[in-house]
DNA sequence: AGCACGCCGACT
DNA sequence: GTCGGCGTGCTC
């Protein structure tokens, strides 16, 4: 089973005593050196600093000082002093010249055992340096003082001198909570500060510091508590029933089954036996939503922890967090490497989604990690979502993940009639991207008072632009990728590696002034469509390049919720979390969009993305809501599973293709990232990686324009695709590659992707 | 990752 | 003559 894989590669050799339970000063007192060794020996501790760095560095502790392993500890490194924690095992033999002392100790509660493990894990895994890897855990500088603590007043006993109205109204909200802030109590009285102030010249008040306040209210399992179907019930009764080791479960459900409310109450048990929760989201800041629905839930909000935080309340909640004060966290991946103290649950919500991976300095899966993270720790681990992945699924179906299923007999009435619009025979108008079919159906839905949804997943007003003159193209000096015309922001634009220039005039070419075309769709394009068809309409356009940023957005999107627009257009940002209920039309206009950009997961992006758009859509009226799919192989296994609602035969067809393809999750799959000045020195990297391999994987290099992901971003970066259909793990041969093949340095750099799952 | 050192081009 | 570009090496 899965547990006993999960080896700690690297370092070993704890030592039983230092992870013992900790003191009130968060560090307990160490090895005490007899008075005559102290004159000669030098206790030294492995630290691992946030460098990349293959091991721990050496650092000798001073006198008196107490660390144990976990210990976050500031020490000298070059001319600077960086935070760093002391790791486990012995330290390297290092020139005493080196050896440099400590600085001290942070006040603050040490790494837990787990939280060492699973970072030496992910370190292993990732194939990067455990110092990167231990810097994403300390992305918190001024967390690991203590907060300093706030001014209170709390009363004496001694009474006032004169009660007036005021002070008498003071006095008694005093004697309901002990102690106060002074504008607190003030506030609560009804009264000005000065009435608070002049009790407290008197002697009624004193003065004492107080804990600042919590960054977060506690949540209350029994706040509440839903009323669940007899199937949400069974669901979260078997969720319970896992007991609290380690397992990992998919909760699997069609959308509108009520998968949140039945983890929200494997997340109360948890809460229940004093236990942390960490609730994984994908781009967390769009998903107000259900930081809502958390709170009617335990009648306080999760920490929320995603880039957004501001740096303030990022260090309020990460020290809280190692404190055990904060509880529950809904963040993005990132959250994976907090502090928790004593953590006991991980759900990862929308399990499927992209946005889980992480593919920048160090390449993770945080879906993944977060099953490590169980594993390590201990506790359960849910995975939830409407369209799994098919690693999931896999991973489910061959008893490594318990599988839950949530029928949802309501919610299946509730979905939109799926229809195909097959562009061959109803094709658009020319010049045109909208089916007449789709384009009626918009008109009858905007006629009944009704919202139309347009989704199109490319963001711009058309992906290529030429002379009608001398057929020249635009195309971008570094990524040889077409440049996407931004009519609304008056630029062409390269989506890999963000060149831009203004939206030219005439050919540079040939010099013929207004013979440039747009060729093809993008939503500003569908947006200028319908405004021309629907004039009368209101017509909104959503895309995550509008000015604004995710603020403005989240209005858009509730003022959408409220009925304040007619038609909608957006890219796949209008699949994520939002819940439209007077959308009842949701077309989709080039469905086939994602299914030949050489992914190999295109097939299964597409049917979940398709899936979630066409989810968006409400149940108004007791009328059932369309979804229309324009496509152009409406023969394509991935469109037969979307029309006919048949998600299961879906599955068996791509698990059976990925096996005879040797991909994920049967096969292996890995790139080595390289930056490289040309195609040239990428080559000949992929020949020296080839020349060193001990067995023969395929080696591909791909530029941006092969292989378009957001990884590529940046100019001259090249992707070496290793593909291997054995059993064989791909980091095997990865690291062995790497040890015979001289380590890349300024020219080339690198950063190795070990596809998920291949750690099964 | 940062930071210093060191070696070649365009300028006050 | 310097200022400063980033290639290279190092941090216990």
């Amino acid at each position: 089973m899965f547990p006993r894989r999960l080896p700690i590669p690297t370092l070993r050799g704890q030592s039983a005593r230092t992870d013992s339970p900790r003191p009130c000063r968060h560090a307990s007192p160490g090895a005490v050196l007899h008075p005559v060794d102290q004159l000669f020996a030098i206790r030294t501790v492995p630290v691992l600093v946030p460098l990349p760095a293959e091991r721990p560095y050496s650092y000798a502790v001073p006198e008196g000082m107490a660390v144990v392993p976990g210990s976050i500890v500031q020490v000298p490194l070059g001319p600077r002093q960086v935070a760093g924690v002391v790791w486990d095992g012995e330290t390297d033999a290092v020139d005493p010249k080196k050896l440099r002392l400590i600085t001290k100790v942070f006040d603050c509660p040490p790494l837990d055992r787990a939280m060492r493990r699973f970072i030496d894990w992910v370190a292993d895994y990732t194939l990067s340096p455990p110092g990167l890897v231990v810097r994403m855990a300390l992305r918190a500088p001024a967390a690991f003082d203590p907060e300093a603590l706030i001014e209170g007043i709390e009363a004496t006993g001694v009474a006032p001198e004169r009660l007036t109205d005021a002070r008498r109204r003071v006095m008694e909200a005093a004697a309901e909570t002990p102690t106060w802030t002074r504008s607190g109590l003030a506030h609560a009285a009804g009264v000005t500060p000065s009435v608070v102030d002049g009790l407290l010249k008197q002697g009624v008040f004193q003065t004492l510091r107080l804990s600042p306040p919590p960054a977060v209210a506690l949540p209350d399992t029994a706040y509440g508590r839903a009323e669940l179907s007899p199937d949400q019930a069974a669901a979260a009764e078997a969720l319970v029933a896992k007991g609290d080791g380690f397992s990992t479960t998919l909760l699997e459900g069609v959308t509108g089954s009520g998968k949140t409310e039945v983890y929200f109450e494997a997340v109360a048990a948890a809460l229940d036996k004093g236990k942390q929760v960490l609730i994984l989201l994908p781009e967390i800041a769009l998903t107000q939503s259900f930081i809502d629905r958390f709170h009617a839930r335990f009648g306080a909000p999760p920490a929320e922890w995603h880039s957004d935080v501001p740096p303030r309340r990022r260090e309020q909640i990460w020290r809280q967090l190692a404190e055990g004060r904060i509880r529950v966290v809904a963040g993005a991946r990132s959250a994976l490497f907090l502090p928790f103290q004593d953590l006991g649950l991980v759900v990862v919500d929308e399990e499927h989604d992209p946005a889980y991976k992480q593919e920048d300095r160090i390449f993770y899966h945080a879906r993944d990690m977060a099953v490590v993270r169980g594993s390590l720790g201990g506790f359960p681990v849910i995975l939830a979502s409407a369209t799994p992945s098919v690693e999931s699924r896999v991973n489910a179906a061959d008893g490594r993940y318990g599988h839950v299923k949530l029928a949802g007999r309501f919610a299946e009435a509730a979905l939109p009639d799926l229809s195909l619009v097959d562009m061959r025979l109803a094709p658009p108008a020319r010049g045109r991207f909208v089916s007449p079919v789709l384009s009626a159906a918009i008109g009858e839905t905007v006629a009944r008072g009704e919202q139309a949804l347009l989704f199109l997943n490319r963001r711009g007003y058309a992906p290529l632009t030429l002379c009608r003159v001398c057929g020249h193209r635009f195309q971008c000096p570094d990524c040889s990728t077409w440049l996407v015309d931004h009519r609304l922001r008056g630029q062409l634009q390269c989506h890999h590696c963000g060149f831009a220039v203004p939206r030219p005039e005439a050919c540079p070419e040939c010099g013929t002034l207004d013979h440039l075309v747009a060729c093809g769709p993008g939503v500003e394009r569908i947006a200028e469509e319908m405004l021309a068809t629907f004039p009368e309409a209101r017509t909104i356009l959503l895309s995550s390049d509008l000015p604004g940023g995710a603020r403005r957005l989240r209005r858009e999107l509730d003022a959408i919720a409220e009925g304040e627009a007619d038609i909608v257009i957006g890219t796949q940002l209008v699949a994520k979390g939002h819940h439209f209920p007077l959308m009842t039309l949701v077309g989709a206009i080039d469905a086939d969009l994602g299914l030949a950009n050489g992914d190999p997961r295109a097939a299964e992006r597409t049917f979940q993305l398709l899936h979630q758009v066409t989810g968006r859509a409400g149940r108004s009226g007791g009328r059932k809501s369309r979804g229309m799919i324009q496509t152009w192989q409406p023969e394509h296994a991935v469109m037969r599973a979307i029309a006919s609602g048949d998600a299961a035969r879906f599955y068996e067809r791509e698990i059976t293709e990925r096996g005879r393809a040797g991909l994920p999750p049967f096969g292996r799959l890995a790139s080595v990232i390289v930056s490289a000045n040309s195609r040239r020195e990428a080559e000949e990297y992929a020949r020296l990686l080839r020349r060193a391999a001990p067995e023969d994987p395929s080696i591909e290099v791909l530029g941006p324009a092969e292989a378009p992901l957001a990884v590529l971003r940046g100019r001259h970066r090249f992707r070496l695709l290793v593909h291997s259909p054995s059993r064989a793990p791909v980091q095997g041969f990865l690291r062995a590659t790497i040890a015979a093949a001289p380590r890349p340095r300024g020219s080339v750099q690198m950063q190795i992707d070990v596809d998920p799952q291949s750690f099964l």
